[in-house]
DNA sequence: GGGTCTTAGTTGAACGCTCAAACAACTACC
DNA sequence: GGTAGTTGTTTGAGCGTTCAACTAAGACCC
C-alpha cells in the first residue's frame, strides 16, 4: 500500500517544486540574456576559476559541479569552442585530460557574476530573514545528503 | 558596486542549487525508468486528472503546470502520440483547443503515482521533521512569490 | 608479456525545453 | 464591413542533457 501525501505534506511538496523551477528559470535566464552564458557552464566556469592553475582534470571537474562525465564533456566542448576552456593532456595518465580555463573565459566569467550574484540575492537573500536562510539550508543539506551517495560537510 | 554573497549566504545558495538538482534528477529518473514518463508530463496528467471531465484548455493548462504555452504544445502533441491524451476543438472559440486525458492516460497515470510518491517521501518527508517541513515550506513559498508575477495562496 | 579488468573520457542519437516566428480566429473601431 | 490589433496555439531550429555504446590507456596477474 502506497503511503500518500497529505493534504499538509502536498503543499510543502508543490511549493518545493515551484521554487525549483522558478529560481532555475530565472538564474538561467538572467544568465543567458545578460552574459549568454548558461547556468551549467557558469558553474564550470567557477569551479576552474577556482582551481590551482584554473585547471583541472575531466573527472574531478564532473564531480566538483555534480554533473555526468558525459555531459563534462560535451559542455567543455562547447566551452572550448567558443575560447573559454583550453585541453591538455594529462602526462601522468595517458588516459587523462585537463581543462583549463582561458583569460577570456575568465573574464567573460568576471562579466557575467555580478548580474548572477545579484539575481540570486534578490530572489533569495533579500526576502528570508537569517533565520528562515538557515531553516532553508538545514532542510536543503538533510535533503541532498539523503539523496546523495556520500554525504557532504554539513556546516 | 556589487554587494557578494557572505560564506554564509554562500553555503545557503549552494545548499539550495544541489538540493535542486538532486531533487529533480531523483524524482525525474525514477518516473522515467519505473513509468516511463517524464517528470515534466507527469504533472500535466496530473492537473489533467483533476479537472473537471479530465479536461482542460491548452492555456488553462499551461497556467496549470506553470510553463510556456509552446511547452505544453509540444507536450501534449507527444502525449497524443502516446494515446494519453486526446484533442479536442473548442466549440465556443475557434482558436482554441481542450486536451483530454484518455483513458490509456489515467491508468498510466495511476500506475506511475506510488512510485513517485514513494520517491518524493522517501526524499523530503522522510528526512525532515514537521518543523523543517513547514520551515521550508515557508522559504520556498516566500521565494515562489517574490518571483512570479502573480503571487499565490500562502496557506 | 599477453589476457582481462578497470578507469578516463568521448561520441551520437533521442528527447524535452526555449525562443522567435508564424498562423488563424476573434475583437474593436471607424 | 474592412482593417488593425490582440489572443490562442503551433511550428521549427538550436541547445543542453541523458543514456548506452565505444575507444583507449592503465593495472593486475599468471
Amino acid at each position: 500500500m502506497t503511503r500518500w501525501l497529505s493534504d499538509d505534506e502536498q503543499r510543502t511538496w508543490r511549493a518545493l517544486v515551484e521554487m525549483n523551477r522558478l529560481l532555475g528559470e530565472v538564474t538561467d535566464r538572467q544568465l543567458q540574456h545578460d552574459a549568454g552564458i548558461p547556468v551549467a557552464y557558469y558553474a564550470i566556469l567557477v569551479a576552474l576559476s577556482e582551481a590551482p592553475d584554473r585547471s583541472m582534470r575531466m573527472s574531478a571537474l564532473a564531480e566538483a559541479v555534480e554533473g555526468s562525465q558525459s555531459r563534462l564533456s560535451h559542455a567543455v566542448a562547447r566551452l572550448a569552442d567558443r575560447g573559454w576552456v583550453r585541453r591538455r593532456r594529462c602526462d601522468s595518465d595517458g588516459r587523462g585530460w585537463y581543462a583549463e580555463l582561458t583569460d577570456e573565459g575568465f573574464e567573460a566569467l568576471q562579466a557575467a557574476a555580478p548580474g548572477h550574484v545579484t539575481a540570486v540575492r534578490s530572489a533569495v537573500f533579500d526576502v528570508l530573514s537569517t533565520p528562515q536562510q538557515h531553516a532553508l539550508r538545514e532542510a536543503a543539506t538533510l535533503i541532498s545528503q539523503n539523496l546523495r551517495p556520500h554525504p557532504v560537510d554539513v556546516t
